[in-house]
RNA sequence: GGGCUCGUAGCUCAGCUAGGUAGAGCAAUCGGCUCUUAACCGAUGGGCCGAGGGUUCGAAUCCCUCCGAGCCCGCCA
């Protein structure tokens, strides 16, 4: 059904790269499925998702933008009239303390986030001081929707409306509650917690309601009324999401399996529409969860988390939108922080490679499209300098500046001169591989040449071999190849085990038995360098 | 009690919404001037497609059942 719509489109309308350009592509990546569904619908979309920022986020709201941003590009190259909203729950309740605060935050547990003080004074609110990062995270991934900030809605009296009808139609939204949870819905409910002036808490012990005041009990004695104009409570979150739904007229939100397990708000939130608000629902984006390899679980309330922040620490950008864009959302991903992201990097080149040269088979247009919608800026118009990521990690450790690993990717590499856009990306890539190796390598992979000849003992005859390498590397091309073969020549003609002289070059250049092929990894270090390293010997 | 996803080569996964002789990457092995070491190039090996049944001339692909793994909802967000 999308395949006609999408074949009665102005074929090769434009033709931006060298015969492979993804998106005329007859690409069924699930952003176009999902875009093409929205078309069908017809008029403007807009696509809407947030959080509640309450914690450290991780990488899985991460997930959330990556696929909102996904349908929101995916219309946007369709031509259609389409905005991206990004809702901070900034008005929500402190569920509890959670393990990351400092224990004078017991008082505050209760009270809407945008009246709770930064934990680390860094910030206005507590609110923005999670969402913050989280937004500057999203940000360099291109992703840039509009930001709403929930509590300002409601001090706004923009829910004003909708509030009062969920309050005069209270008895029908709590059916509605009841028949989808399965629960029994309390004797007394109404879908309004009033914000308390005296302890800064929400209550949702209502008495009686007379537009525009709620009145109300608190649990700490005061008993007063409520503005429903001017953000003095607000709606439970069963029933204010669709409230959201209804107000800016949201047609498509990606949102955690969470919500869409049966019975979950989304349906709820679908009864609400159909049967109060006089709408029809947003179409759904149901997502699964990221997990980190060997990480567990991760939980935004226990703090113990790899953050998108972190995740971006160790991932260039756009191989992280591009992780994330090649599987359905419904697909749960195993993120491996650890050798995972070598391979991870390494297959996104593979289809850069792709998307600009051709050579992808059909099946992996999906990728191609996937490779296009990562970018946090426009494509480049030709492929970029590709350096194999592996290599960029021995590289890393070779050279602690940004400067000496270009100097030594130009001589191992033969790269005559990079443009200033290549540099950018190696700049980042390299950060990465620097927190990587930090954080997440293996011990196998790290190493450190040691600026001094390391406390190692060598024998008289390896000393002897390092002598002889020293004469013939004097006068070696300074090449890896030539250098490789430099090292088994001399083991040669001394009728040496040439893994007796790997195992002792190793030790005296990184006080390690293995590690990066050799001969190039010598040809990456200054020759007068190692040859006074040899003589130390 | 309910929902979702997954189970294909050692690992990560394509292929499954157009049923027709099993794919990729990584790993491994072997080669690249008598040279094992984490760049690069090339080659090779490796899978009764979780199990059982059904539909079909034909099923990894569709249907049913079962087994196994993970997660979520039935508090709050």
């Amino acid at each position: 059904m999308h395949r006609r719509g999408r074949r009665s489109k102005a074929p090769n309308r434009d033709k931006p790269y060298n015969g492979q350009g993804a998106s005329r592509l007859d690409s069924m990546h699930w952003a176009d499925v999902i875009a093409n569904t929205l078309l069908e619908r017809g008029g403007k979309h807009l696509i809407s998702t947030g959080i509640t920022p309450s914690g450290y986020i991780h990488v899985g709201s991460l997930r959330e933008s990556i696929t909102a941003n996904a349908v929101y590009k995916a219309l946007k190259d369709k031509g259609a009239d389409a905005d991206f909203i990004y809702l901070v729950d900034s008005y929500d309740p402190l569920r509890k303390r959670y393990p990351f605060l400092p224990e004078s935050f017991e008082k505050e547990v209760g009270k809407p986030i945008c009246y709770i003080p930064c934990p680390d004074g860094c910030h206005d609110t507590y609110a923005e001081h999670f969402i913050t990062p989280f937004l500057e995270a999203i940000g360099e991934l291109g992703i840039r929707p509009r930001i709403i900030w929930t509590h300002k809605l409601y001090e706004e009296g923009k829910f004003t409306e909708i509030v009062d009808l969920v309050l005069r139609e209270r008895s029908k939204v709590a059916d509605i509650l009841a028949d989808v949870t399965g629960r029994k819905m309390p004797e007394g409910f109404w879908p309004f917690s009033a914000e308390c002036p005296e302890c800064g808490m929400f209550s949702d012990r209502i008495v009686s309601y007379d537009f525009p005041y709620v009145h109300f009990k608190c649990k700490c004695g005061y008993e007063g009324d409520a503005d429903i104009r001017k953000g003095q409570g607000k709606m439970p979150w069963r029933v204010e999401w669709p409230a959201k739904w209804k107000l800016f007229s949201v047609t498509c939100e990606p949102f955690g399996k969470d919500h869409a397990a049966a019975g979950g708000s989304y349906d709820s939130g679908v009864r609400l529409c159909n049967e109060v608000y006089g709408m029809e629902p947003p179409h759904p984006v149901p997502y699964e969860f990221i997990q980190f390899k060997g990480k567990g679980q991760m939980h935004k309330s226990t703090g113990n988390v790899v953050t998108g922040t972190d995740a971006l620490l160790i991932t260039p950008p756009p191989v992280l939108a591009f992780s994330v864009l090649r599987y359905n959302p419904e697909r749960h991903i195993d993120y491996d922080p650890g050798m995972g992201i070598l391979d991870i990097v390494d297959e996104f080149d593979k289809v850069e490679t792709f998307y600009f040269n051709g050579g992808a088979d059909e099946k992996e247009k999906d990728l191609l499209r996937a490779y296009e919608i990562a970018q946090p800026s426009a494509v480049r118009n030709k492929l970029p300098l590709q350096v194999p990521y592996r290599h960029l990690v021995s590289v890393a450790q070779i050279s602690d500046s940004f400067d000496g690993v270009v100097e030594v990717l130009k001589r191992s590499m033969s790269i005559p001169e990079i443009s200033g856009e290549d540099m950018e990306v190696l700049r980042q890539r390299l950060e990465c591989v620097r927190h990587w190796l930090n954080a997440f390598a293996p011990e196998s992979v790290l190493f450190t040449v040691s600026p001094e000849r390391p406390d190692v003992e060598m024998s008289d005859e390896e000393r002897a071999y390092a002598s002889e390498l020293r004469k013939r590397l004097a006068d070696t091309e300074w090449t890896g190849d030539r250098i490789h073969d430099a090292i088994y020549e001399t083991a040669k003609t001394r009728g040496l085990q040439p893994k007796a002289c790997f195992q002792a070059l190793y030790r005296l250049f990184i006080d390690r038995r293995s590690g990066p092929r050799l001969g190039f990894f010598l040809s990456t270090l200054d020759k007068s360098f190692v040859l006074k390293r040899l003589d130390e010997a």
